[in-house]
DNA sequence: ATTTTATGTCGTAAACATACGTCATAATTT
DNA sequence: AAATTATGACGTATGTTTACGACATAAAAT
């Protein structure tokens, strides 16, 4: 395994990164931006808002999954999927943390410190 | 060419996913990090500081400077790094504006008028 | 002038990601 | 009971990323 080299890092770093790696393809963000938009729905509805097969929508919905950002509840024959909000609230700390580290400082308040 | 679907979505979706991408393996995030706690450094820094080849250190550094979010000032035989903090910035606020739109509220500060 | 140093370029193997077709299956509908 | 529908699982071709060794080159030090 060459990837295993991932796994030297600061475990902050890998989860950071790999929140912003299931954010790396713009169908996934066109995914969960359609989920916030209609809050729930099935995959078909999914994958036809979204200019790609099916089959590959639903490998980016698995992304999606294994990363924590939406979940999958399945009704009969369908799988209605929704957003984490948790999750996305975690990944918005994890990288305006990591971003306020390094640049953009995130709590422009504290004028007092070094 | 099978990923040129990514140019069936819309373009702020594209440069966002394309600015995840830069920040989805801990080394390039390592990288950003130091730089930020150095100012600048050469190359080799880098690569003595990160648990990775040189060469590899080399590729990430490329990736980061062809995402725009660094840069690099050749001085002799070295190469200066530093960061391009107004990258950083409109990386933020892409990600900011996305995980506002669909989940968390981005501007909880404006409740009147700009 | 020769050696050392810092970096970039090229090649490449292994691993991963992307995109989709086909098949299997289980719940509805007819 | 048979057909339809929605989905997941599997296979696979192509493309991309990751990691590194080997070589090239140009500046600096000796």
């Amino acid at each position: 395994m060459v990837q295993a080299k991932k796994q030297l890092f600061d475990s902050k770093l890998q989860r950071c990164s790999d929140y912003c790696k299931a954010l790396s393809h713009p169908a996934r963000l066109a995914i969960l931006k359609h989920l916030s938009e209609v809050q729930t729905c099935i995959t078909g509805d999914i994958s036809s808002e979204i200019p790609l097969g099916r089959t590959t929508i639903n490998q980016h919905l698995a992304e999606l999954k294994s990363a924590g950002l939406i979940q999958g509840n399945i009704a009969g024959v369908r799988t209605y999927y929704c957003l984490k909000t948790e999750a996305l609230f975690e990944l918005k700390n994890l990288i305006d943390e990591f971003l306020g580290q390094i640049c953009c400082n995130e709590k422009p308040k504290e004028m007092s410190n070094p």
